[in-house]
DNA sequence: GATGAATGAGGATTCATTCAT
DNA sequence: AATGAATGAATCCTCATTCAT
């Protein structure tokens, strides 16, 4: 409902109707309306980003643990649109009501592109001069970019198709061999 | 203060008392609420833009207009950081109280990077084997994202530094060369 | 309150105060303001006109239901001073809040004075050479301004001792036999 | 605009548009809203009764004035289809803003049909039992509910045509001789 | 534990009226 | 005399939250 109607649209009886329950009901479970909120990333998108790392860890090499991480997030984000929509809105807020929570989401992320750059670095298909910090930008920010695009087409399209060519932009960069 | 503190969280009467007016005023000017969202894209930010396009405009090669881009953009939203703040809220959310001019803003970008990777394909510094419209949003969600990190952070840094490393990471990528 | 004050004079908060209850769970009874008074004219006055159907039900001869009706319509509207008033403005208005309720009475009214003249008429008592559709005007407004002029009048008096007046006058008329 | 929308549906605003001035120009002819209402009827509605005056004393007999009084009523506010409407709702209600005004054409009204009553008695047309109070009454309530019925119709017909019938029953009524 | 009726603070918006120009 | 921008009091309505049952 959040995702679909907007935090602040939903009323906490539509919420309540929606669940099956007395609006009084909802209080017994949760100190408030934004701890529904903030309950949804506690659990929801935690699982969410541990299967991300269970991915990771899966694959050998940094480029496959890297393609890997892509794929699961865009398959994920794909099959559950509304946990893909209150991610998108939730972290790009100033007034984050889930602070805690999403912090600790973007923490686990970054560990995951930290240890993958580690990996490659090792095994060499990785560059050694990089600024690891800014890598997770780059490439946390392209796969939002690709799904918040996607979330807000008009048309409806295969998302996981995007995860391939989204690494190889990673990997190659837009540049010709020569700069 | 739709920036400081969201666009719900602020009343008009807080609005009109930090203009200097009296509430009625407020709509004299506005047709309502959202409408001084609206207002905010149609003028300030999509002036910005206008900048943008001036900037790339001026350099010749694609990778100077890429570089002259990224810099003008992280230059002009650390410059006014709640204009930052309103751009990523409003343009990751779902109920887009300002759609058109977020959608028009979005499409001016597109439009930008489109001409680069055309000038920097002619000139034979960007590859040719390009997906131009994941290009696009590989390299906004870079900048976004970079941005974001920014907003969020609790320390004071230089975003305008981060331009130079981030494009050479759009166009080298992280791989090495033997990829 | 609608009646002592006026519609748009009554304020939600006014209402609430005088039922004792909070402004708010007005709006569980009732879906606004003008849902109030819609309200009103469904119950409360189309029961009113219940009675009356029943007091013309019970006389025999025309001209004794035609009495009935009238010395009822005085009671009722003497009994309830505030139906009498919020009746004679809600059927005197263009924008009719109880449009369909007002419609559905009025109806309800005339089928009784049709079927009064028709029984009149099949006994011999009322003339047959009527414009039935006048004739309920005729009626109605004579009866209507009767009240009304009580309900403007300064010193308080018997409603109900007009009704055999004006059933004479509707009868007879005030003409003389010659014409 | 009083009439079309309502009193309380008009704003200031509209008034002064629709009249080709300023929103302040209006405070200069009228000490505040009600008083443009007050004035109208001091001076339009006022103007109507005198005409109506000049109808009755044009009569010679009783009947002759009655008739012409009811046929000058329905043809003026058949004419004028706004201060029909201006004229009903002001009479029938209670928060009169225009009180006074109405106080005095009622009772300009009801010196006519007490002329008209004598002179009928005098000549013998009009019987002599009558209690003229009612009759006064009795008559303008015809007259009203033929017009509000006229006001409220859907579909368009001569409101004149009305007033010979009308006073065809205002003399005979509706019973037979034998009453 | 569950309910849902009641609460009342809070907020967007309207509009009659004023007054400096 | 006319203007019309500015005012701010007033009002309807929503909705998160409570609590007696």
């Amino acid at each position: 409902m959040f995702a679909r109607q907007g935090f602040y649209q939903s009323t906490v009886a539509q919420i309540a109707r929606e669940a099956g329950v007395a609006d009084g009901t909802i209080y017994l479970y949760f100190k408030n309306k934004d701890d529904i909120l903030v309950n949804f990333f506690d659990y929801k998108t935690k699982q969410v980003f541990e299967r991300f790392r269970a991915e990771v860890n899966q694959a050998e090499s940094g480029l496959d643990k890297l393609r890997n991480l892509i794929r699961r997030h865009l398959a994920e984000f794909q099959r559950d649109r509304d946990m893909a929509i209150l991610y998108q809105v939730g972290t790009h807020q100033i007034d984050r009501l889930a602070e805690d929570q999403i912090r600790e989401m973007s923490k686990m992320y970054q560990d995951l592109v930290s240890e993958i750059v580690e990996a490659g670095q090792q095994e060499g298909s990785i560059r050694k001069d990089l600024y690891v910090g800014l890598v997770k930008r780059f490439i946390l920010g392209g796969v939002d970019e690709v799904i918040n695009t996607w979330l807000h087409s008009e048309r409806e399209y295969d998302l996981v198709s995007m995860a391939d060519p989204l690494v190889e932009l990673f990997v190659r960069g837009i540049g010709t061999a020569d700069n």
